[in-house]
Parts: structure tokens; C-alpha cells; sequence
RNA sequence: CGGGACGUGGCGCAGCCCGGUAGCGCACCUGAAUGGGGUUCAGGGGGUCGCGGGUUCAAAUCCCGCCGUCCCGACCA
């Protein structure tokens, strides 16, 4: 893509389509650094959208922000088995600095457990202190071999959230909460459709007792995890002495929960809706909702024409619309159209001498379609077609993702199935680490979640795809990012 | 870490086999005309040819070494 002709189409290569359209719209570039990538602004203007968002549901259900050191001491890590186990391999250790060797190596780190119950163990005293209800919003980094923009990077930013609780009902109760307001937050601003459950034993994160997630289908039919919440136990509590005096005077080790979302969530946007052309923005989270473009021929068009964009520009912001206006010269219109449309934008309101004399503009949908609007009472008409694109967005997603779901599958066909076109295969499964394995080997296929309720199939399955031993629980699988 | 390809203006590439001192497209800058789906013409700026060594009168080109990147196989939000 060096001549901002098209980009190469998802069908015929899809990492290739997925960065041509992440660079056309500038969301981000390659760095000097190897595995690191740069959030350009207009990726960065995506993120603290959904940072804002995600930021205003985690303090409207009682969290609050925090912020906690990039360094861990190597020994903390090490205090919880199953966690230095998981982490080990991935982490970055800084064992110089001040000119000289350091005592105790510094490991950056790859998510802050350690260190925030290591605070907790300080701050709770009694059961008055719980719940205790914390977030925060950082980099993290895990060594990475294999890179992706957005999708896999040494480091990224995120926000994780930690929460330390008297009994395993409320933590249980909290790692619930956290999984539903990501999903809410996925399908109502993201457009995402998800599927949540728990995760198998293999799958879940290094010291849970249990991980539930939200899976999203992308279009190249394969599973991205899009957010975990996990419920700790006493894990770490025990790792970390967490201990609170209880109700009755005993002493207790408080339950935690630890959850998180990333930049990858970037990713999943652009693999959920873009298109060949490039990157199409949910208008919830566009940091350009509508763009106008002005046309005209002549000075005295070109005057005529910006006054009515400059006005309808002021009445869109004060209605909250998030717009811009496209007045450069020396670019012809079509030019504007299709780098705007690389960068998702999901209106564009075009306003040439004809409209102005019409008293209207031409509203064309990023997601297809064009429209007269009158210029009176524009911003109402307008903040009316980016309900209907965000609308559009979610329903064709899911449309999507359900033309691409199979329930009941049997042996044969899930392999078939992972071999081929992929998507998401609902079946029975024995709970067995082995059959598990073996699928997994065969197809590459992973167990992404046992599903909840909600998304199981009408009857259970009865038998475990693999071996046929007797259900325990319905799976669903897919080839995962 | 094992297998394959590639490093030449900002990006994408040609030139290399058969040595003679670097070219094309896009992007960028200036000017003019254009302007309802990538506008045209004219002019212009920009390159230690990944790095180091060797062969040669002469190296992007041949030889040796190194570095780096990308693609494919084991772990991960």
C-alpha cells in the first residue's frame, strides 16, 4: 500500500488486509523497538474513548483509581506458584541500574497481583474494610516472540482491576459484575457481539481459581479473547497475608478478583467491522463522528458553501456530535471521501452549492448508503443516523458471528470445521485435560469458553465430542489469536 | 530456537546473473488550471544502495563475515 490505492481485500489475505487497514487509518505504526509499537493519535483518540467509557462504568459500580509501581521485586512474583509459573517466561527483568548490579532484580511487570496485594495486606485490617474496590489503568509488559498490532505486543496498555472481598460469594459475585459490564461495554459501544464463560482448568489464568471471558468472533472466522475477569480465591491472599478480623473476631484471608481489558480491544474493533476500503468506527467510539466536505467551484461558491459547513459544524458540537470540516484546497472531493473513509469514519455530510440552495447536505454512511438531510434541524437528523450505523454495526456483527456458529457438532465435523472455514463449534465435552489436548493437537483448536447459560444450546449435549464419555458440560471451541 | 525469503530516497519496487558511480511508481514541495468519488500539466527537493572487510583502475552489482526484518512451526490480553 504505498500509493494509497486499495488495500489488499480480507478475503485474500486477512493479517495482510488487518495491517494495511490498522496503517491507512493511522491508528498506530512499527517502532524502532522491537515488539513495540507506537499508538499513533488517532489510535490513541479510539483508546481514551474507551477508556472514558469503561473508566465511568468501573466508578459507577464503586471502584476507584489507583496506581501502583512498574517494578516488582523478582521475590514477589515468586510467592504465588501457579503465577511465577505463568509469567516466568514472559517477563522483563531489570537487574542494573544506578550504574550498578541491584540487589534484588526488578521485574517490569506483566500484571500487578504481587504488588497490589502486597498493599492490600497493609491497608485491610477488618471486615470494615471490604470490600476493597480498585482499578488501575497502566503498561504491562510480557515478552513477545510473535507480534501484532494492537493484538499482541511486548507492551501494552491496559486497566486491571483488583478487588479484595470477605467471603467467595461476593468475589464471585464481583467477578461476575465485571465480566457483564465488559460485555455491555463490547456490545453497546463497541458493537461487538461476545460470548462469555468460564474458562477450562488449562485455560485460565496462572493463580485463578477460576477465569470467565468475553470471546468475540472475528471476520476471518477466528476467536479473540476480548476480556477476562477472574476470581483469585485466597491465592493470593494466602501468597501475600491478606488476612481481615471478621464479623465473629476471627481472623480470614479476604477472596480477590483481577480483571482487564487491553489496546487489544482496538484490534477487535477493526477485525469486527472493517471492510475492504478499511477501518469502520462504531460512532459511540469514533473520534470523528461526521466529517463535513465542502465543495465548490468557484470563490464565490466556496464562500457560500463554507458558511453553511461552518454553521452546521457549530450546531453538531453543540448537540455533542464529535465533527470535523474538511476544508482544504488543492484536494478534489473524492480525494477527502476516501481518506476519511480510511479512517472509519461513520458519516460524512457533503454540502455543495446545490445543497446550500436545496437547504440541505448529502449524508453518506460509512456502512453504505446516501441521503439528503435538511440543513434545518441537521444536528437531530444526524445524531439519528449514527444511532442507526451503531445499530447496523452491532446487528450485522452478530448476524455474523451466528451465520458462522455450528451446535452439536460431532467428531468429524469439528474437524472439519477448525481445518476449514473455523468459527465457533458448540459441542459436548467431557472435561477432560486430555480430550482437550488431543483436540487441540489435531485441530488447534481451544476450548475458548464453557459458555454461559444464555448462550448454551436448547438441550445440552450428551456425549463428549472427542472420546464420547458423557457430557459434563457444553464447550465451545475455535482457532483463537 | 529450527526451515524459507528479503534488506536500494518516506513507502513499494527495478537495477545485481553479464562490475563503469542509481532509476521508476506513489508520497512530498512550488506554480497554474481543476473541484458532486482517488484531477491534470509543468517545475523541484530528497538516496553513506543494512553494516564491516576483501577482490578490482572501478562494487548496489563479485567474495567473506556480521546485523536486522518478514513469513512458517512450541507459549500468550
Amino acid at each position: 500500500m504505498s500509493d494509497g490505492a486499495g488495500i489488499t481485500p480480507r478475503a485474500s489475505d486477512f493479517s495482510a488486509w488487518y495491517n494495511e487497514a490498522v496503517m491507512r487509518a493511522e491508528l498506530a505504526d512499527y517502532s524502532p523497538v522491537r515488539g513495540c509499537m507506537v499508538i499513533r493519535p488517532n489510535g490513541y483518540a479510539l483508546w481514551e474513548l474507551m477508556q472514558r467509557s469503561l473508566d465511568d462504568l468501573f466508578k459507577a459500580s464503586g471502584h476507584r483509581n489507583a496506581y501502583f509501581p512498574l517494578f516488582i521485586p523478582e521475590s514477589f512474583l515468586r510467592r504465588e506458584a501457579e503465577h511465577v509459573k505463568g509469567f516466568a517466561p514472559q517477563t522483563a527483568v531489570v537487574t542494573r541500574a544506578g550504574g550498578k548490579e541491584l540487589d534484588e532484580p526488578l521485574v517490569i511487570r506483566p500484571t500487578s497481583e504481587t504488588i497490589i496485594y502486597a498493599m492490600f495486606a497493609k491497608w485491610i485490617q477488618s471486615y470494615r474494610d471490604l470490600p476493597l474496590l480498585i482499578n488501575q489503568w497502566a503498561n504491562v509488559v510480557r515478552w513477545e516472540l510473535r507480534t501484532r498490532l494492537f493484538l499482541r505486543t511486548t507492551e501494552f496498555l491496559w486497566q486491571e482491576g483488583h478487588t479484595a472481598h470477605a467471603d467467595e460469594a461476593d468475589a464471585e459475585r464481583e467477578a461476575r459484575q465485571m465480566l457483564g459490564i465488559y460485555r455491555r461495554f463490547m456490545e453497546e459501544w463497541m458493537a461487538m457481539p461476545v460470548v462469555t464463560g468460564i474458562k477450562t482448568a488449562g485455560e485460565k489464568f496462572a493463580g485463578a481459581l477460576r477465569t470467565y471471558s468475553c470471546e468475540g468472533l472475528m471476520q476471518d472466522n477466528r476467536a479473540l479473547q476480548a476480556g477476562t475477569s477472574h476470581n483469585l480465591g485466597q491465592n493470593f491472599a494466602k501468597a501475600f497475608g491478606v488476612q481481615f478480623q471478621t464479623v465473629a473476631g476471627d481472623l480470614d484471608y479476604v477472596w480477590n478478583t483481577s480483571w482487564g481489558v487491553s489496546t487489544r480491544l482496538v484490534g477487535a474493533l477493526v477485525m469486527t467491522h472493517g471492510d475492504d476500503v478499511g477501518i469502520v468506527c462504531p460512532p459511540r467510539l469514533a473520534p470523528v463522528q461526521a466529517v463535513v466536505v465542502p465543495i465548490w467551484r468557484s470563490d464565490a461558491e466556496r464562500a457560500r458553501v463554507l458558511e453553511a459547513a461552518t454553521r452546521s459544524v457549530a450546531l453538531l458540537r453543540e448537540a455533542g456530535v464529535r465533527v470535523e470540516v474538511d476544508a482544504r484546497d488543492g484536494m478534489t472531493p473524492g480525494a477527502k471521501y476516501y481518506e476519511w473513509e480510511g479512517r472509519g469514519v461513520p458519516l460524512r455530510l457533503e454540502i455543495g452549492p446545490r445543497d446550500v440552495s436545496a437547504g440541505q447536505a448529502m449524508a453518506a454512511r460509512r456502512t453504505g448508503g446516501k441521503s439528503a438531510l435538511p440543513l434545518d434541524g441537521l444536528a437531530q437528523r444526524v445524531v439519528v443516523e449514527l444511532e442507526a450505523v451503531q445499530r447496523g454495526l452491532l446487528e450485522t456483527a452478530r448476524a455474523r458471528r451466528e451465520a458462522h456458529t455450528r451446535r452439536g457438532v460431532g467428531r468429524d465435523e469439528l474437524v472439519a470445521m477448525m481445518e476449514g472455514e473455523g468459527g465457533f463449534a458448540y459441542a459436548g465435552f467431557c472435561g477432560g485435560a486430555e480430550c482437550e489436548a488431543a483436540i487441540k493437537e489435531r485441530t488447534k483448536a481451544a476450548v475458548r469458553v464453557l459458555p454461559d447459560e444464555e448462550f448454551r444450546s436448547p438441550s445440552a449435549p450428551a456425549r463428549c465430542v472427542w472420546c464420547g464419555a458423557p457430557s459434563s458440560a457444553e464447550a465451545m471451541w475455535a482457532r483463537a489469536y
